[in-house]
DNA sequence: GGGAAACATTTTAGGCTTAAAACAATTCGG
DNA sequence: CCGAATTGTTTTAAGCCTAAAATGTTTCCC
């Protein structure tokens, strides 16, 4: 079908003669599909959280992380893992403070870092969460075979790689 | 590597005897690098809307939305298409209705109706955007072979459809 | 040592987002 | 025709999120 418009693009980029706009319209959709998914699955596990425990998405993220590191994390750790901005780190450790689920105190090497862990309750709490939660997402990828699974991280891998880059290049 | 242990779970499959809480990691990692990949780009997306055009990204999402549908749109529509709650779309449609890039009417055959366009402004604004927008999606994008895009849009549908199902089950 | 740069965090201002309740208009079934 | 459900939108309350500026601390290096 796209037959013809290819022989255009491979005679344009062969020649470099003609500056034709070139058409992206295969990434664009790949890019609304992808986000799609995305939102889709986001928005069931926040569903399920919300009515089964309780608990926001972003509590359960940040509590997800800090499982994972049994010594505790600063900030800024947290902030880079989980992709959000400083300033909402922040506000949300204040709320899981609050609620006892984290513990908060400063370095006592460097005194600007804040390094929080989660308290006993905390653990409990989201280790209960996190094993439904690994039962939800199973079920929600659960037409996938174990191929696709391998294959799309694979072509999810290269593709964080391929946004890396082209954002490394905006911003050196 | 993982041979002992999907033996093991062969053996509880086959045998039905022993209820072993199954082991979901894959899928979970999968879920993780599909939410990475979409932050990753989302964020790099909302930042050059931001430095080159001083616009939101739902906004943009949203002019995206009307561009497609010259007659516009009710709220309930772009609320669903976007995947976004109603009361969100209202507000989104107030500052825009403010700056003068929608136009809403009160539908003259269902009084509860609200439709939105773009204004010419809208739509031209929109356009400007867009094309720049492609090209970055295209750069975000540009390790992608054609063919990877393609197995892409493959396992993406499926994964949108297999979440869609799981969704419903829940919510029948 | 002392200032400059770098770093970690918080604050600020504004916008986005949701779930749930409230309100308004239409449709449906008897 | 009329009350009951349904549908479309807005409001409310709370929380999430960002970029940028401000604050406090450490490191670097002359």
């Amino acid at each position: 079908m796209p037959a013809v418009s290819d022989c255009i693009e491979m005679l344009d980029s062969e020649t470099k003669a003609v500056e034709t706009p070139e058409d992206h319209a295969e990434e664009l959709r790949l890019w609304l599909r992808l986000l799609t998914c995305t939102t889709l699955i986001e928005g069931e596990v926040r569903g399920r959280l919300r009515q089964r425990f309780d608990v926001t998405l972003p509590r359960f993220d940040l509590m997800a992380q800090l499982d994972k590191a049994p010594d505790g994390m600063t900030l800024s750790d947290v902030s880079k893992r989980m992709m959000v901005s400083n300033g909402n780190v922040t506000g949300l450790v204040e709320r899981l403070v609050e609620s006892g689920h984290l513990d908060r105190r400063t370095s006592e090497t460097d005194r600007r870092v804040q390094v929080i862990r989660l308290t006993k309750l905390g653990r409990a709490e989201f280790r209960r969460m996190a094993s439904e939660h690994e039962t939800w997402i199973a079920d929600l990828f659960a037409d996938l075979t174990p191929k696709d699974v391998r294959e799309l991280m694979r072509l999810l891998a290269k593709t964080k790689a391929s946004a890396q880059k082209s954002a490394a290049r905006r911003r050196p």
